[in-house]
DNA sequence: TGCCAATGTCATCCG
DNA sequence: CGCGGATGACATTGG
């Protein structure tokens, strides 16, 4: 039996989860224009237990959401709707304000520097150019990047979905007709649409917090293109705009290599958890002293988000998708014009001596990168080398240039020996002329953010949209102002309300509402000695606040003066002016017609434990039978000489009075068990989508890194230059970090054996 | 009159 | 073993 109840309740509990999954997914009440009740009034019941009579008109539901089926809170539901708002700001895709300010706090004093521009986001979000690679010019890779990373935070459920909302077909044709009137004005379409429209609407009633949220969707549509126009990009649910330059990328062809470097270093701060050994590189290379003092690294130039929170995958993780990305991809997003002479026939001559060479006979030219500059530099490259790579005896036979960089230090510590060809420049390129077009391999990111991971995300977003709308707060106070139909007592307030309620629902938050008992909800009262009024009925002030069956209406309780501070007396089993006494008396005395008023209105109220103990003429009210501990219902009962139909009657009446209580409080114990799982399920999704947000921003920015360092790369090895001042092809030679912080070049088959290595040692690893 | 939500009651389990 | 709380199931009530 025991087993079966746990079922049973287990059964519920996961129930409840269901049907809240359900109503989110499906969003009823505000997405299907349902005409059905919401979710919760289905399984809730639409009415109130114990504010029906206060509430009548308030339907228990606001917009279709219920506040409390059982007991109105104002602090919860205005709480709540305030952290819903706070919510649904963490909901929009924006770079706070402060994050920004630290990026460009810590940007690289050096203005040039300006890869560490500090949109963290669109402008460079240029991964959907790494993805396909088809496009060799990188203006249009950009721009295609930006309708990627629109169409992303439209997969993230950033923008509403369509929805027709009530339109009927009047409506429709009505719309269409004064579009078309409209359409040479300017006039998009969206403006009739009608669920923008009530969105916009939902917006304006939105005060304060409704800005950040409201404004964002506007400026999707509106701003889009003005702001694109601007140059500025334009979040589309924040509506901040981000400078669409993205000197990261296009401008850094003015920078110099050292800048390059640091930026290098910047963009990957692994440290010690680089994960590339130094294994072969001190054969490879011939460390030249570090020239420079302890490095500079711009650590602002990280997202925020990836040095302030915890990583949600590690960097090992990472590392790898960054190795594949970058061996599928290549070097197909470097189509500049130092890129391209690294693939014009002049250098080719040249270089082909070199590809001859084993690894094994490597030479150093000892250029250190800080002598050279980066850019478009080909034109300088005479006069950048200095004569150290000119000279034949530096140079020798060897096709093994090392570079320097000037804070290797930094370098080595944050690298440590990391074969980057092997991330560049992928196996493929040996064989493959045509280095622009890369394989069209699938982005191993991509897995990470396939559309069902951004389906999660819409939903978990639509989720987060339902709560409260903010037209429900007036519409609440102002049903609070309105004639709830009763107020019994002072302590009806709604204060009062919402402090009862809020101490019942934090112990039931801890999950211990439980513990209080069948007489748990009666600790709050604000008149406890109301027992001593005679008549009352059994249960507690707490709950005959919600009770139905207090129905009296005030004009009533005008003439029932006894009453006003009892409230709830439909239990009386005597006539008012025979309780004082306790003794039985005639009940219906009938001396004038307002005293049979009020016998007869009595009579009603009284339940049908009350008529049977008046009938059978027991002499202490129904309150006294029930609530009176067992000592002293044995003594009172000793005071009397009953029959034994009285004392079977007035055990019953004790029975079924207690039950009666026990039902209520386990009805309403079963409610707020239904409520606080509610709450979790949404608090639960709530955090589930924050962090798949937050897993789309990490990826994003380990995105930005891998580009950033692509683009560098290439530009540090556009600008090196053989010794006969040619161009280096990235078919036969890689870049790579020794592990003293120097950089090497080496030819791509070694480089390419140490990447195969390296995969070797991470599946291995993963095993 | 039927529906439905709220409430009451009974039976039962259990501490 | 009786008391009383808890709770599922059913009955009653009232809108």
């Amino acid at each position: 039996m025991l087993s079966l109840k746990k079922y049973f309740t287990e059964g519920l509990i996961q129930f409840t989860i269901l049907l809240s999954l359900i109503g989110v997914r499906v969003d009823v009440d505000t997405y299907l224009n349902s005409h059905l009740p919401p979710l919760r009034e289905i399984f809730l019941g639409q009415s109130s237990a114990y504010t029906q009579t206060q509430f009548h008109n308030l339907r228990n539901t606001l917009d279709g959401y219920v506040i409390h089926p059982k007991s109105v809170d104002l602090d919860y539901y205005f709480t709540a709707r305030r952290l819903l708002n706070q919510v649904r700001a963490l909901d929009r895709f924006q770079v706070p304000t402060t994050e920004v300010n630290a990026w460009l706090v810590h940007r690289d004093p050096e203005g040039s520097v300006s890869g560490a521009q500090p949109s963290t986001g669109i402008v460079l979000e240029n991964g959907g150019g790494l993805q396909d690679g088809t496009v060799p010019d990188n203006v249009v890779r950009e721009s295609g990047a930006e309708q990627g990373f629109g169409e992303e935070l439209e997969d993230l459920g950033a923008v509403a979905p369509p929805m027709n909302g009530d339109l009927t077909k009047e409506d429709i044709d009505l719309i269409d007709i004064l579009w078309r009137q409209d359409i040479d004005l300017g006039a998009g379409r969206e403006i009739f649409d009608y669920s923008h429209r009530q969105k916009e609407s939902d917006v304006d009633k939105e005060a304060g917090s409704g800005q950040e949220c409201g404004d964002g969707w506007r400026s999707r549509r509106g701003e889009e293109d003005v702001a694109a126009d601007r140059a500025l990009l334009v979040d589309g649910e924040t509506g901040e705009s981000f400078p669409a330059q993205v000197p990261g990328v296009e401008d850094q062809t003015a920078l110099s290599l050292e800048e390059c470097l640091r930026l290098l270093e910047a963009t990957f701060p692994f440290g010690e958890n680089s994960e590339f050994p130094a294994a072969d590189a001190p054969s490879l290379t011939e460390a030249v002293p570090s020239e420079s003092g302890p490095s500079v690294v711009p650590n602002g130039l990280l997202s925020p988000l990836l040095t302030e929170t915890e990583l949600p995958f590690d960097l090992e993780q990472q590392w790898q998708d960054l190795m594949s990305i970058m061996e599928t991809q290549g070097m197909e997003v470097n189509s500049t014009a130092a890129t391209e002479n690294l693939y014009n026939s002049t250098g080719g001559d040249i270089l082909t001596t070199n590809y001859s060479l084993p690894p094994s006979t490597p030479i150093n030219q000892n250029v250190s990168l800080h002598q050279a500059s980066l850019g478009s530099c080909a034109q300088d490259f005479p006069s950048l080398f200095s004569s150290e790579i000119e000279s034949p005896s530096l140079a020798g036979s060897s096709a093994l240039l090392q570079l320097v960089p000037d804070n290797s230090t930094g370098f080595s510590s944050t690298f440590g020996s990391t074969n980057l060809s092997g991330i560049f420049f992928p196996s493929q390129l040996n064989s493959t002329v045509n280095d622009t077009s890369g394989p069209d391999l699938p982005d191993p990111l991509g897995g990470l953010l396939d559309e069902a991971m951004l389906d999660e995300i819409s939903l978990m977003d639509l989720a987060i949209e339902e709560g409260f709308n903010p037209v429900q707060a007036s519409r609440l106070e102002e049903e609070f102002d309105s004639d709830s139909g009763l107020s019994l007592d002072s302590s009806h307030s709604p204060a009062s309300l919402s402090s009862s309620e809020a101490s019942s629902s934090s112990s039931s938050a801890s999950s211990s509402f439980s513990e209080e008992g069948a007489v748990g909800y009666n600790s709050d009262s604000e008149n406890v000695d109301f027992e001593e009024t005679e008549g009352a009925v059994g249960y507690q002030p707490e709950y005959s606040k919600f009770c139905r069956m207090s129905y009296q209406n005030p004009s009533q309780l005008h003439y029932l003066p006894y009453l006003e501070h009892v409230g709830h007396n439909h239990t009386y089993n005597m006539a008012p002016r025979t309780l004082e006494t306790d003794e039985p008396e005639p009940v219906s005395v009938g001396r004038k017609s307002a005293k049979e008023k009020q016998a007869d209105f009595l009579d009603k109220q009284m339940s049908r434990d009350e008529h049977r103990a008046r009938a059978m003429k027991i002499p202490f009210p129904n309150e006294k039978i029930i609530n009176l501990p067992v000592e002293e219902f044995n003594e009172l009962l000793s005071k009397y000489q009953l029959s034994e139909a009285q004392l079977s009657l007035i055990r019953d009446i004790r029975r079924r009075g207690k039950n009666k209580m026990a039902a209520q409080n386990c009805r309403k114990r079963k409610l707020d068990t239904i409520l606080n799982l509610e709450r979790d399920v949404e608090d639960l999704q709530r955090d589930k989508s924050k962090l798949l947000r937050e897993k789309v921003e990490f990826l994003r920015s380990l995105r930005q890194m891998k580009q950033k360092v692509q683009s560098l790369y290439q530009e540090v090895f556009g600008c090196l230059r053989d010794e006969n001042g040619q161009p280096y092809s990235p078919n036969q030679y890689a870049l790579q970090y020794a592990s003293n912080g120097s950089m090497i070049l080496i030819p791509r088959s070694l480089a390419d054996q140490q990447g195969r290595r390296q995969e070797r040692k991470q599946k291995d690893r993963r095993k």
